[in-house]
RNA sequence: GCCCCCGUAGCUCAGUGGACAGAGCAGGAGCCUUCUAAGCUCUUGGUCGAGGGUUCGAAUCCUUCCGGGGGCACCA
């Protein structure tokens, strides 16, 4: 259990003991470092109720708390309760700490599915796709960590009109592949007839060509519904789609070090839309309206209008509703107790009226939980989508390049990076650079829209990914020299050095800021504590030189700490997806 | 028109109903014969968009207004 956790139970009993609620008792870390390390504030909560003065309160607490491992208690201001813990006390849960790490978790294990990712098959990743993939990736690893059994989706964008479009546009400029001609019966040719360059380009073109001639669209449309229905040339042409992209955007995903362990899409439930769609009118949940099929969700004690959900085009072509749907369907039989999707803030609306659909159609049972873990847009300087200075959109590939390429000139800079072989070189500029890249998103909250600012993600001094990375380099540093010395790491001794106390202090909030991020799915929460470990770290480090200390105990305590510190920030940082090198 | 999100230091952003609102960058002053200076120390900088309310206590909850962004049926 977390110290945290531990003061407040004991605290809770103090409250109960005087017949106070017990979660008056809750202990948090002081707004005050400079007074105590924690505090309670429930006497100042609980005194109206309890009809007597908060500090008479806070004093009869106090009296019934007091024990050796609270080294100062008092009673403050209008009632507040300062804490300070005894330090052996701290260096008790310091040493701990792994255990309290598993611990952590404040729920029973689930089956969560992460859905996160989610790029359209038509086009390369670019970087606005960056955040659903990391934001995805570091709740799939926290989840993981606490001991949930996790699974994450990818979720492709695979099987509605942006297929249709490409298939028109291909025709377009190549009316001649048989892909085409209704009249061809096969086979296919084995080679895809575009590569993933030639890809990027029909779609934005073909967009452009649609949102300017209606009939262009409507052809589209009518391409979308032939291969819905499974006209042949047009299946083997989205496979070869399906193909030449998942190439490209799985090297994408890999330079990130982010993986699924379900590369499923829209396509995967298409054997269930028929059905689902008929069970739905049939229901009489699914009804016609303007000639397509709507599901109405509204509910009568909405405090907002809900409008209703298009679950077919008029043609009976299904759109992006009919196959989150039929996905949810299919969720739900595999049995998840959890979803969790991690989608672009726009998409509230639409993923309520899924949500609500799905419960009205009774396709998700209600203990099942859907939830949008949304999250702000990717700006650029000008509070717009970013876009590159020409106006195009930055590729995912292009923008790892440019953070590898500002860390290999970071690394060339610096003295010791003349004698790293080339090929650790690469190594860390490309650690360093998807640390930068990873850190800048992960540290802002999820639902902010953050600028995007080059420069920002291209310097590695004060808050960055590398920041965190460096303090664990030296960590590592440190560890590697003591080895060599033959000095070990031993029991962690009570702290006597304010530096060494206050890296413990925030050591110790390591689970319940793990907790606390899963219950908000709000990774920056991971992220501040990584920093804020960094940084206390690198105060100690400047206090306490470890391998020059002489006695020999308070040398290993503190090589235990070093060691533990190492573990911490290593598992925070692998949260992040961020990996640490041996040297940089 | 209705709904959602946002508004915090020059800039980019944190902030769990609690005490004196924080960080990074930028600006100013220092620290490398010492475990990696991608570091550390000190410092300048704020009517938390504005008003009203709830509360012992509000950046945080409610409400009105102002400003910005987004969404609202055949795109995803």
């Amino acid at each position: 259990m977390s110290l945290r956790s531990e003061l407040s139970r004991r605290f809770g009993d103090a409250f109960a003991a005087l017949g106070l609620d017990r979660s008056y008792g809750e202990v948090v870390v002081s707004q005050r470092p400079d007074l105590a390390q924690y505090q309670v504030n429930g006497a100042l909560a609980a005194a109206k109720s309890a009809g007597r003065p908060p500090r008479e309160i806070a004093e009869a607490v106090v009296e019934r708390v007091a024990g050796d491992d609270v080294a100062e208690l008092s009673v403050a201001g209008p009632g507040f309760i300062n804490i300070t813990v005894a330090d052996e006390t701290l260096a008790r849960h310091v040493a701990a700490l792994a255990d309290e790490v598993g611990s952590a978790r404040s729920e029973p294990s689930r089956r969560i599915l992460i859905d996160y990712g989610g790029p359209n098959i038509s086009k390369a990743l670019h970087a606005g796709h960056l955040r659903s993939a990391i934001i995805g990736d570091a709740l799939k690893r926290l989840f993981r960590v606490l001991g949930h059994d996790v699974v994450g989706d990818i979720h492709l964008g695979d099987w509605g009109m942006p297929i249709g479009q490409l298939i028109v546009a291909l025709e377009l400029r190549r009316p001649d592949l048989p892909y085409f001609d209704p009249e061809y019966t096969g086979p296919y040719p084995d080679e895809p007839p575009v590569d993933i360059d030639e890809l990027s380009e029909l779609y934005p073109w073909i967009v452009r060509r649609c949102r300017d001639d209606a009939e262009l669209a409507d052809r589209a449309r009518r391409a979308t519904l032939e291969l819905q229905r499974g006209r042949e040339g047009y299946v083997a042409l989205w496979r070869h789609f399906l193909t030449v992209s998942l190439a490209a955007q799985r090297r994408d995903f890999d330079a990130l070090g982010i993986d699924f362990d379900l590369w499923y899409g829209e396509s995967t439930v298409r054997d269930r839309l028929e059905p689902m769609v008929e069970r739905l009118v049939a229901a009489g949940v699914a009804v016609e309206s303007e000639g397509a099929l709507i599901v109405e969700v509204a509910e009568p004690d909405d405090a907002k209008e809900v409008p209703p959900l298009l679950l077919t085009r008029s043609d009976g072509s299904y759109l992006y509703t009919t196959t989150d749907l039929a996905t949810v369907e299919l969720r739900a039989e595999e049995g998840y107790d959890v979803v969790l999707y991690v989608v672009d803030h726009r998409q509230s609306l639409h993923l309520e009226q899924v949500f609500r659909a799905a419960r009205k159609a009774g396709i998700a049972p209600p203990d099942m939980v859907l939830e949008h873990v949304a999250f702000g847009t990717l700006n650029g300087p000008d509070g717009r989508p970013f876009k590159t200075r020409e106006g195009g959109v930055l590729l995912l590939s292009d923008l790892i390049a440019l953070v590898e390429d500002a860390a290999r000139r970071r690394l060339e800079d610096a003295d010791l990076a003349q004698d790293y072989p080339e090929e650790e070189r690469e190594r860390i500029a490309h650690q360093v650079g998807i640390a930068a890249l990873k850190f800048g998103d992960l540290a802002n909250h999820r639902l902010s829209s953050y600028v995007f600012d080059l420069d920002r993600f291209t310097s590695f001094e004060g808050k960055t990914g590398p920041y965190l990375q460096y303090g664990a380099v030296r960590m590592k540093s440190i560890l590697r020299k003591a080895e060599e010395r033959e000095l070990r790491p031993g029991p962690i001794l009570a702290p006597e050095v304010d530096r060494e106390r206050a890296l413990m202090l925030t050591l110790v909030e390591l689970p319940d800021v793990l907790a606390r991020a899963a219950e908000l799915r709000a990774p920056n929460h991971v992220a501040d504590l990584a920093y804020r470990l960094a940084g206390d770290f690198n105060r100690f480090y400047e206090a306490c030189h470890v391998l020059r200390e002489e006695d020999p105990k308070r040398q290993a305590s503190w090589l235990g700490l070093v060691e533990t510190t190492l573990r911490s920030t290593t598992l925070l940082l692998d949260l992040l997806g961020i990996e640490v090198p041996e040297r940089m």
